[in-house]
DNA sequence: TTGTATGCGTTATCAC
DNA sequence: GTGATAACGCATACAA
């Protein structure tokens, strides 16, 4: 590799000259500032970036941990954190736990992954969740300033994620709006919280609406397409069914559209579906599924955003909610009249 | 910072033998070691990387720069790619071109990205193309060993893709294998190299069986839902209209099944459909959409892989190609008996 | 077995 | 305006 001293000899200039040219760092003659660029040129000269940074003591990497790079949310995440760390000159280091190959969580991968970010002088780390759940457990492994993003940890943390309560009210609302009055629920994992705020939101605007919520029609699925599909299938055959089902993500939402086709119920005619996250299936399905859009890019960027005035000093909310909106699509239309006399059969039969 | 001075003076020797300590360099008596591990440990000491890999002159770390990141075949790759270097103690610099936000190739951003790369003293690089594509109009721009993933170069590279002649056959011969003899195609955009393999090998398989491929039946795309929508409403208005389709990729399956609902085909009994890729909306579709899954993980493990033999010196392979397999849902089935009497109405609007 | 001293490629301080 | 030279944190050859 070539280093300053070789562009110093082939200039016939000393190395501080280059140092100083290279830097602007002090006032070199016109004459041998172009010897010395001829020299960068010719030589393809190309400063090693860690000598510079041990002699300066100052580090320009930010690490990024992300629980699993292949989950939906996390792409927009690390795409907007790249953005906004290129430009201004931090160099991103990744690191993923996968953690969807563990059956539990793999605190050795975590902790390797740390040690390597400390080593290499990262100056702060973003965390990037995969299932909006709280990570708490892992916080104490973490000496370096972070930024949970998608994910909640302790209440002295900056955390950055999206208002579920809201989101959860909000597509309650569409359906109320469009006439609906038994609204069936399937919903994630009850241990995780935001679940909890998503089934707030959604009562809350069920208390508005002055309807009633029976326990019947809230059933507690495990985010799979698969018990959706079941649990869709028994919410669809019950005698006064719902006439629109909210499921907590697109693929739940696609069982319950696989599932009312077995039961020859027409979407959005006999029954109204709606999602939660976004994703490209919600899009590409048929028909196409009104969903609720998390503000993912938006997410990542207010991290990286939030690290680097963190790494300055400045105060930052600890906790940050973004909204998420409403992607009107085909899904969801107007309550039928008569709902409870649609045909039914086959419920339970998977396709 | 706490430097190995730091420990030595704590632990009340020579900065030498801390260093022998750590490193296992050299025998030292245990009552010195233990002493210096107790230091280690008191003052939690993690040793700069960077100071070390200017010593040594071994820098550890790789550059992975990714067309677009969120493009559904990067995650994999780069999931792969983490773990592979994880194991072998590199450190993985991520760079995104975010090609999708730009409506030409940004050579300013990768020229950015390499830079960075090559002062921070990346040993090698992956590049994660984002479309399968050639990218040889910036391969003069790299100077560090490079693997290109997911996208072909020139033939002096070191490309890793997939079989796309022989992934296509694989479709056709499915559904002939069923019965189909009028088999519809729907490409992606023509300009592309590997849409002509593609081409070949459906071709290929039609041969084999003696079927014929009308002109007609073979339609361009684009790779988007929506043109695909249109040109399979075209395909299954034709009088003699094929009884399977096989576009070129999940969502436009998606468009062909919602096509095929507007003209009242039911799927697969009146038309089959096959896809390619294997995202997930073909798995949350309904029907289900069988497709070629394309082997993104081992993708990214190959390419990690071969790289770092590629450091050590090694000869390898410079076009390695992976096998796409068949993921057989619930899209395709025997052909009909009397497709062409099928009912096609509403054929042309948009749901 | 342990310590001293040198140099990796920079920047920065200080003479010249 | 320019050039020696020290120092950043570390590994290591060599001296003790």
């Amino acid at each position: 590799m070539i280093t300053i001293h070789d562009v110093a000899e082939r200039a016939g200039v000393s190395i501080a000259t280059v140092s100083n040219v290279i830097n602007k760092t002090k006032k070199v003659s016109p004459a041998t500032a172009s010897k010395v660029q001829d020299a960068l040129k010719e030589l393809n000269y190309v400063p090693n970036s860690m000598a510079k940074s041990l002699k300066t003591n100052t580090y320009n990497s930010i690490g990024v941990i992300a629980e699993e790079i292949s989950s939906f949310n996390t792409p927009p995440i690390i795409d907007a954190i790249c953005a906004y760390f290129d430009l201004h000159g931090y160099t991103v280091t990744l690191c993923n736990l996968r953690s969807y190959s563990h059956s539990e969580y793999d605190t050795a991968l975590l902790r390797s992954s740390l040690n390597l970010l400390e080593a290499s002088r990262a100056r702060g780390i973003i965390y990037v969740g995969a299932n909006s759940g709280n990570v708490s457990h892992i916080r104490h492994l973490i000496q370096l300033p972070v930024v949970f993003a998608y994910c909640t940890a302790s209440p002295e943390d900056h955390t950055i994620t999206y208002d579920n309560f809201s989101a959860a009210k909000m597509a309650a609302q569409l359906l109320v709006r469009r006439g609906h009055r038994r609204i069936g629920l399937i919903t994630g994992s009850l241990d995780q919280e935001f679940v909890h705020q998503r089934i707030m939101g959604f009562r809350a605007a069920m208390v508005d609406a002055r309807l009633t919520l029976p326990p019947s029609f809230i059933t507690a699925g495990d985010w799979s397409y698969e018990l959706s599909y079941e649990q869709a299938c028994r919410l669809l055959s019950m005698p006064d069914r719902p006439t629109a089902i909210f499921a907590m993500n697109d693929p739940m939402a696609c069982a319950v559209i696989a599932a009312a086709h077995q039961c020859h119920l027409r979407i959005p005619e006999d029954l109204s579906v709606i999602g939660f996250d976004d994703r490209s299936c919600s899009a590409y399905s048929y028909p196409s599924i009104t969903t609720l859009h998390i503000p993912l890019y938006d997410i990542g960027d207010l991290a990286a955003r939030s690290l680097l005035r963190m790494l300055s000093g400045e105060k930052i909310d600890m906790d940050q909610q973004l909204p998420c909106s409403l992607v009107e699509r085909n899904s969801v239309g107007d309550a039928p009249d008569v709902p409870n006399t649609a045909p039914i059969k086959n419920a339970g039969e998977l396709s």
